[in-house]
DNA sequence: TAAATTTAAGTAAACGTTTTCCCTCATATT
DNA sequence: AATATGAGGGAAAACGTTTACTTAAATTTA
């Protein structure tokens, strides 16, 4: 069905409104209408109501990609991270979009399926796309290569990783200080004999999440069993194997640190499978707050991981990046968190 | 520091290539750049070649605004769930994204957060960046709205909802047989007095799926006893409530077929709390096959709802129907799946 | 009152593509 | 040998904005 606005040429069928027609509604020019839009510029008052009446009316909305030419920048953030399905970064995400559309500009996702090839090709692709703000959590790539990136794309963000040549651009969490916690809890519970179910892919987290484990210990005066440190995947198989293997070595223990909470979970399972109490005989300690926390039996204490807040943040960090509102080059983003505490965890029996 | 590429002019800074500069470098005019790197049109062997080699040595990538400027489209894909982070959405982005990837587009995600207005919002937000192929889980919005929406916009696919109206819109799930299967299952292995903790807001999907069991139960011959359907909130809270009132009716039952995992875990947490053994005494039935099924102990048996591929199908749909390659009008797109047996179901004991 | 300044709004170029014409050759057809 | 055909490729317009430049009018200043 055709349609008129009064002093638009009659079209047949739907055609999308342009600067040209409010302009020529308005009787002023399509520079004029732009200033309206964006509010630069000096236009009579007069005449920016009618502008925005005629905008009102017709329904104008200005067209994106138009604007993204000439601007040379688009109004997307880009994030990388290797599955979107994972909880985790399901978290990121959602954190990620509320920070992009509270500054009027959207979220673009992109799964790299834990390959190099796959990160590189997703930067490149996003900003081909004109998106030069981009949040990436790499799992492959090397420090040095970050680095390299990071000279090449202004607006990029390493979230959950620290390299200290580029420390402005990371967002990360003090993984040292938050597992040291967890031993302190432990320890005014009364646990010694602790028991640490970590990944066997030691790079990055789970260092650092040993290495809190340690600090922990000396902290605390105790001194860390070596015997009772166990390594598997990082998933409920991995905890599982990771207590069966504990339960074999025959070395007594109160409590378990796993690397995650999947990891706790597995832990949890096959203890009970082979007779323990949990958290009677033996507490568990998890890592993340992931939903399991709260459906596992006994629902497990564990670390948050703000990861929530942290995309947040990088999100409005990688905005500025882009557009050279630069934070000083010496600071970094680093985030701490606290224990929630569940019922994995109780005071030792002394039986 | 500057740089010069041979023939071009030298720059002082980043310049970023465009078709001009290849053309330039490859002698030819950018018309014929644009018919290599698109494939359309007449171009000679050799000269083909030529600019291919330019295109290669200078790094050259298309500008997307420019080509969405012209093109009058985007190579996004929009999503709108209302939240990302929750595991099911989470699902649904990954397989939107993948699908996305495959034909050289990208997702964009949208949080509805539960709100009316911001579905509505969202979309036009959406169809504002140029984004023409949107796929909607829209949980407020009346079919009238719907319907009118999808009148407006052309590349709008509802995901999870069956409209008749706009049945080659709709990529939906089939809740009435999946649910009927449960029936089957616990029939088989001589459940009778089966109870059901359904979601309080009986809308859609919960009412789908009590239909099922209603309808599975004819099948089975035997008869729905409505003392045994609670309902309560769609979590792991509405799960516990749900065994609650379950026990405090005290009519014998011998399995719960849960709305979703949450409550059955909920279930299940309560009734273990009141000293049930289950699956021994109770078998406890989920749907969606999330995560949390594999964590709980028993494992959950439940219905693998196959959003992932869903989520698949439905953007090459909302593309297919962006470029008008329209589908017949009156076919839709549903989707079946099966149960996944695991330990939380079992033979009843007859003690 | 004349000159200088400020304000308001228009003109046109630019952003980087795609695509419709059009032209020029080379080849095939009489 | 003259003509028709078609392949290869160039010129330029168009897509919808923004913005530097310009001009005309209104206001201030001397």
């Amino acid at each position: 069905m055709a349609f008129t606005i009064a002093g638009l040429n009659e079209s047949e069928g739907f055609r999308v409104v342009t600067i040209n027609d409010v302009a020529r509604v308005a009787g002023v020019s399509p520079a004029t209408v732009s200033r309206v839009v964006n509010g630069k510029g000096k236009v009579g008052d007069a005449c920016r109501a009618r502008v925005q009446k005629i905008i009102q009316e017709l329904g104008y909305k200005p067209n994106v990609s138009a604007q993204s030419l000439v601007n040379r920048h688009t109004t997307n953030v880009g994030l990388i991270t290797p599955k979107i399905s994972m909880e985790f970064f399901g978290n990121l995400a959602a954190g990620a979009e509320v920070s992009a559309r509270d500054v009027g500009y959207s979220l673009l996702i992109c799964n790299s399926l834990y390959e190099e090839e796959s990160e590189i090709a997703a930067i490149e692709s996003l900003h081909a796309k004109g998106c030069e703000s981009i949040i990436l959590h790499s799992d492959y790539l090397t420090d040095k290569q970050l680095i390299e990136l990071s000279e090449r794309y202004k607006g990029l963000v390493i979230i959950n990783r620290y390299i200290p040549k580029i420390a402005s651009r990371c967002v990360w969490f003090d993984n040292v200080a938050s597992t040291a916690q967890i031993v302190d809890l432990l320890a005014s519970k009364g646990h010694e004999a602790i028991a640490v179910a970590t990944s066997i892919y030691q790079n990055r987290d789970p260092q650092q999440r040993l290495l809190g484990v340690r600090q922990g210990f000396m902290m605390q005066g105790l001194t860390f069993n070596d015997n009772l440190l166990v390594e598997s995947t990082a998933n409920l198989e991995g905890g599982k194997a990771c207590a069966q293997e504990l339960i074999q070595r025959g070395e007594p223990f109160t409590a378990v640190i796993a690397y995650n909470d999947l990891m706790a979970v597995g832990v949890i399972h096959e203890l009970v499978k082979n007779g323990y109490k949990v958290p009677e005989q033996v507490s568990v300690v998890g890592f993340d707050d992931s939903a399991m926390c709260r459906a596992c039996i006994p629902t497990i204490t564990t670390i948050k991981y703000p990861i929530e807040e942290m995309a947040e943040y990088a999100v409005k960090l990688a905005i500025d990046l882009a557009k050279d509102a630069a934070t000083p080059e010496n600071k970094t983003h680093l985030f701490t968190s606290s224990m929630i505490e569940r019922e994995s965890v109780v005071e030792i029996s002394h039986s």
